[in-house]
DNA sequence: AACATATGTTAGAGCATCTAACATGTCCAG
DNA sequence: CTGGACATGTTAGATGCTCTAACATATGTT
């Protein structure tokens, strides 16, 4: 056999990396199925393999799980360090624009948002919880040059822990299937303008 | 046999309410283990019943959580209604207690709570949908009055569904193993009312 | 008393997780 | 280059779960 790129991969023995494939297959599987719908077999049926691969590189189901969160988590800080690109600094702009982009991930990934924020972690791992808060400071330290603190103190902290609350509430709910949500026209970015402005008030 | 209540339930062949206790086992299970760590199988060793009973009962386990779901949207409802007993009408204090109650049950009944919104619902049950909605009609009231608005027009249900999405935020961030959630030494019913007093503004 | 109905039970099919034992490729030391 | 160590596949099977089918037992109605 070889590693040769060009082998088609259902016929190589070896994977080229299997990793990587199984952790985007769980990932789809996730978001079409949610969390409980997905099976190890049914990610293995898609990368093509035996239900007994994934065991050299996950130690169980949940470890393919916290894999797809710490992608997800990954891509969710990096779209907004993204957002604050090209916006002047100390502007409110810059708040409601990580607010976007948060509520933004929820809708477009709404599986993958449940699967991070809406399950108890039962083996919470301590590099989601850094990349979480590595959100939550980004947030911090906009919230800081908006109303014009050198340092994060204590009324920078409370305030953002408002917005954060709101924006992460506001995520859940238009994920839900509330039907007065969906009832109310909702324009995302005018009101997380009102509330980021009642906030800093 | 007989339907004597002394005669222990294990020795009957018929159970007595086998549906009420499925319910309560499940409920149990899904407040320690989780939505996904309950099975059926377990529930009817609780109960002290073969794994076939349920099945008489209920469609299929989804069913069995979608009967936890009622209950708890049930009592979640009638808390918020007890709530506001006692308070005058008019005042904020009443959406400050409604807050509390819809953040006390996701504390008191995390399992629960995470179970009726941290999930995508297969198949949304229309009596569910109303059940919820009635919570958020009684918050709208509230805001209506407290605004001195004869009618819940746009301006009220606007301000009601801020306040609603805040205090839905603040229940799972204060629930998830979040850091500096905790740290912050939080005080719910001052957040709370601070956080009114912006929206209402 | 006898039948219809409600509600249990046991047996088993089918699928999932995960482990054990084995097979095959890859890579490095000599 | 070659030969074993290691990485990473495979198949087989143990165990547990959901759900159905066929059968058993209690209850209530006539």
């Amino acid at each position: 056999m070889t590693t040769d790129p060009d082998t088609p991969r259902k016929a190589r023995y070896h994977h080229g990396d299997l990793r990587a494939e199984l952790i985007e297959a769980t990932r789809r599987l996730v978001e079409d199925t949610g969390p409980d719908g997905f099976s190890v077999s049914q990610a293995c049926r898609v990368a093509g393999v035996s239900t007994a691969a994934p065991y050299r590189h996950f130690k169980d189901r949940g470890e393919m799980l916290l894999a797809v969160m710490a992608d997800g988590v990954d891509r969710h800080y990096r779209q907004m360090v993204d957002a604050l690109e090209g916006i002047a600094p100390g502007k409110p702009d810059r708040i409601v624009a990580l607010g976007l982009v948060y509520v933004g991930f929820a809708q477009a990934e709404p599986g993958i948002f449940r699967l991070i924020f809406g399950r108890k972690a039962a083996d919470p791992d301590p590099a989601l919880l850094s990349d979480k808060a590595r959100c939550y400071e980004l947030l911090e330290t906009e919230v800081a040059s908006v109303l014009g603190s050198a340092e994060v103190d204590e009324r920078v902290r409370q305030r953002a822990f408002m917005l954060w609350t709101f924006v992460h509430g506001l995520s859940f709910l238009l994920i839900e299937d509330k039907v007065s949500v969906s009832e109310m026209a909702l324009d995302t970015k005018a009101l997380l303008q009102d509330v980021t402005a009642r906030m800093l008030a």
